[in-house]
RNA sequence: GGCCCCGUCGCCAAGUGGUAAGGCAGAGGUCUGCAAAACCUCCAUCACCCGUUCAAAUCGGGUCGGGGCCUCCA
């Protein structure tokens, strides 16, 4: 089995292969740190963390590098607005975004480094650019000449005397050609800046991804990462920069994640359809919102809505109930002590997708990374799980509980890949639980004395009252569980 | 206008040459005082048309519909 991966490049899923046996060299394109980031931030970086997990969890060492952008026009501008210092204002939300990306369960990379952090890199990079003929200053600016670097637009594939007819020179800047991007920026007066053989300024917007990869994983790397609507210009540019300087192929493997979009529509400030993490995370379990992203393939666009993450939720409880009732019957030493024997034809059968569950992910995962179809594979380890427990098969036979013992293990190996259930069930459902009773209006202690009252009616044949109970309670979206150990209730 | 993507069951979503995974919802059954959960069973021929092929949701052409990028954007 070999991991195939779409490469933007080339249009095409490809064999994976690094360029040096055993290792990858991972950059993925940060945030600019101007406001909170948006679900779409959160697709992009949960699909990166399972990237990142999953080639550690085959074997690789991996490097994954994701920049912080903190000096940029947006920073000022808004740095402006609010009367912060630009420095100040990148600080907080970058603490914001770390904060967010630990609670959707993302590991945190390898090196997070930081634009201004970089900034002799960035120069030496330019002079470098400068010297080889392919940049030009012009009024303490310096350009990208993209006449100069014969590849342009192969990321893109792109015509470009096509998207001249577009392009336009914007008052104040100097270019030779309209296509031409800015390597570094003049500083107005009251900007913030750096020193530079150009006079005082800050790197453009591509630069600093070109100068943070190269400083931190060599002149080519596997695999960069980043949104589709980084594709052009962003990395387009970091391409002719990058190779331009170096002359060498600067990224082996292009991935970009899809869009979200809010009930079918696009994603944007202007449609006022904008959902920050944190505003999502107060209504939804964050382990949800992952789950509901990893149910999508990552090329593929998905839609934000309450109905979705509803069934996501739905989806993911039901995975944990699974795991719930592994862990009675394996941990409580409930079960009773069984004979082992041999497991016949239809044992087999059932138990295939259960068995089956490590390659049968690593198999969909091999895919290009193909999370919706590795989550299926689950679900029906799942059904295999449920149905053993259902029919309390390891009662008459023993042996049953090593078989559920290791598709335990297995679950829990796939969802570390994944970053989902790896939270205790008994208490991530509990959490659920909660959460979904703010909007009913009751409490637990309500809900508790009910449950006895019915509980009490119950005994008395009073099935009436009992069922009445039941059904204000279900009105409220409060859901009764009878079992022989007793009544529990769980929410809608 | 240029480039690119998509259209699979009520909803979400895999599958990209060999006769359609999975989740949610729904129907019937087992269980239950009745329910719920769980389990069992059932529930699509893949927008449309024309081709290629022994064989197509899967390839080619066309039609219709939706979306993205081309300016900052995950």
């Amino acid at each position: 089995m070999t991991l195939r991966i779409f490469n933007t490049q080339s249009g095409a899923k490809e064999e994976f292969q690094p360029i040096e046996p055993g290792k990858v060299r991972l950059y993925v394109c940060g945030i600019t740190a101007y406001d909170y980031c948006h679900i779409g931030h959160a697709r992009a970086n949960v699909v990166f963390d399972v990237l990142f997990r999953y080639l550690k969890a085959l074997g690789y060492e991996v490097t994954y590098v994701r920049n912080y952008t903190d000096i940029d026009d947006k920073i000022i501008n808004r740095a402006n607005e609010l009367k912060v210092g630009s420095r100040e204002l990148a600080e907080r939300f970058m603490a914001a975004f770390a904060e967010d990306m630990a609670r959707l369960g993302c590991e945190t990379p390898s090196v997070e480094p930081k634009a201004t952090e970089n900034i002799s890199h960035i120069i030496a990079i330019i002079r470098t650019l400068i010297g080889k003929g392919m940049a030009y200053e012009a009024g303490g600016d310096v350009y990208f000449s993209i006449r100069d670097f014969p590849g342009y637009l192969k990321l893109s594939k792109r015509n470009l005397d096509e998207m001249l007819s577009g392009a336009r020179i914007a008052p104040g800047e100097q270019k030779r050609d309209p296509m031409d991007f800015a390597l570094w920026k003049a500083a107005k007066p009251g900007e913030p800046s750096w020193e530079s053989p150009w006079g005082p300024g800050r790197p453009g917007w591509h630069i600093e991804c070109s100068a943070m990869s190269m400083r931190y994983l060599g002149p080519s790397i596997d695999i960069h990462g980043g949104g589709k609507d980084l594709v052009f210009p962003h990395h387009e540019n970091e391409i002719a920069q990058s190779e331009g300087a170096t002359g060498q192929p600067f990224a082996r493997y292009w991935v970009h994640n899809g869009f979200v979009n809010i009930n079918q529509e696009k994603m944007s400030k202007s449609l006022g359809n904008f959902f920050t993490v944190r505003e999502v995370l107060e209504k939804y379990d964050p382990e949800v919102l992952r789950f509901f992203i990893l149910s999508a393939h990552y090329r593929s666009p998905i839609d934000f809505s309450d109905k979705n993450l509803e069934d996501a939720r739905h989806g993911l409880s039901r995975i944990y109930e699974a795991l719930l009732g592994l862990g009675e019957v394996l941990d409580s030493g409930a079960a009773k002590p069984a004979p082992e024997a041999g497991f016949s034809a239809e044992d087999e059968e059932i138990w295939q997708p259960a068995e089956r569950l490590r390659e049968n992910f690593a198999a969909a995962m091999d895919d290009d990374f193909n999370t919706a179809q590795a989550l299926g594979q689950i679900f029906e380890a799942v059904r295999a799980v449920n149905r053993v427990l259902a029919e309390r098969r390891f009662e008459a036979n023993g042996a049953w509980l090593r078989r559920l013992a290791a598709v335990r293990d297995r679950f829990r190996g796939c969802g570390e890949v994944l970053g989902l259930f790896q939270a205790e069930p008994a208490s991530w459902l509990e959490r659920i639980k909660d959460a979904g009773l703010g909007e009913s209006g009751l409490s637990k202690e309500a809900i508790e004395a009910l449950i006895v009252e019915r509980q009490e009616a119950r005994k008395a044949k009073n099935f009436a009252r009992a069922d009445a109970i039941r059904d204000e309670l279900a009105a409220k979206g409060v859901i009764l569980l009878d079992s022989p150990q007793g009544t529990t209730w769980k929410t809608k």
